[in-house]
DNA sequence: AGTTAAACCTGGTTGC
DNA sequence: TGCAACCAGGTTTAAC
């Protein structure tokens, strides 16, 4: 699912009902893709800052007092957020988070739920019918295992500090193709198997391109095109496929205005020719022969 | 070192 | 209707 505008629609979703919370209990279901690192119990008392977004992984600061729980950025650190920690949350293939205001009843946990945070502004429950998700306590962003996940990501598409020049300079350094470039993350991060796609077709380059061959201008045409792509399926509320719903249970809908994203044999919204899928990294790939020629 | 497949899981859809 | 095969948003790990 998540890909880096679901993600980021989770956290907005969230805004800041959680920052300040006071952690009451925590619930675990079954083993996720690592374990949460820590005991469940020792987040109790912890106080929640503001979520955090790097790549598709979420940051949910966890403070042991009630001070600092202004918005965490990413690289910065003090004596605070060193002796505190906080929670590496990815949704995987299928997961989301929800919240609910309401501490009235007891929430037991539903078969798919595997995380439950209660606090004293609400319940933060993440369901993953696949376990590909995790949720993992590092004692900060620059500690292990939190380092050790985000250090070799790319650049974040949509940040201000943004460096284009660099963008290119790694794409012609690579010879994959340039769909495995993208969804790598190594250079930039975010993109997965939808808006991977969704980009290409809109820059008119093929996925199976080999990256060092993009010239200067189609390379900063492919930068345009991630970027827009994944701002617009921000505001359209992420992509549902199935699973995915935002922290309120709301559906996306950008699915429903991807144009090539699994609709082979649909007709090309540019030349009406067919759309094809091919398979590239044991991925699906949809792409028209026509408007993307090698 | 750089590229590719296998693995982690569950559930929905497709085809015989 | 039953059941096997295949497919799905991601990313690490092992194997060439």
């Amino acid at each position: 699912m998540p890909e880096l505008p679901e993600v980021e629609v989770t956290r907005l979703s969230l805004s800041d009902r959680l920052t300040g919370a006071r952690v009451t209990s925590v619930k675990m279901g079954k083993p996720l893709r690592w374990p949460l690192g820590q005991e469940p119990a020792e987040l109790v008392g912890k106080y929640a800052g503001a979520m955090a977004r790097r790549g598709k992984y979420l940051w949910l600061p966890l403070m042991r007092d009630a001070r600092n729980t202004s918005p965490l950025v990413h690289g910065e650190s003090s004596p605070h957020h060193e002796e505190t920690g906080g929670l590496l949350i990815h949704l995987g293939m299928s997961g989301s988070l929800n919240f609910r205001e309401d501490l009235t009843c007891p929430i037991d946990l539903g078969a798919h739920e595997h995380f439950q945070m209660l606090t004293t502004l609400g319940t933060l429950t993440l369901t993953d019918p696949r376990r590909f998700g995790a949720v993992v306590w590092s004692r900060s962003l620059s500690q292990t295992p939190a380092l050790q996940l985000l250090q070799r990501l790319g650049q974040e598409p949509l940040s201000p500090t943004f460096n284009s020049a660099l963008f290119v300079s790694e794409l012609q350094r690579r010879k994959s193709p340039i769909k495995t470039v993208l969804l790598s993350g190594e250079v930039i991060v975010g993109a997965g198997n939808i808006y991977a796609s969704e980009a290409l077709f809109r820059a008119r380059i093929h996925p199976m391109q080999r990256s060092n061959l993009l010239t200067t201008r189609q390379a900063k045409k492919l930068l345009s095109c991630v970027q827009d792509v994944l701002r617009e399926a921000i505001a359209m509320g992420g992509s549902t496929l199935r699973d995915f719903r935002n922290a309120h249970g709301h559906s996306g809908d950008f699915q429903k205005i991807a144009q090539v994203y699994d609709r082979e044999g649909e007709p090309c919204p540019r030349c009406q020719r067919p759309i094809f899928r091919i398979v590239q990294q044991q991925r699906a790939s949809y792409f028209c022969e026509r408007c993307q020629p090698l």
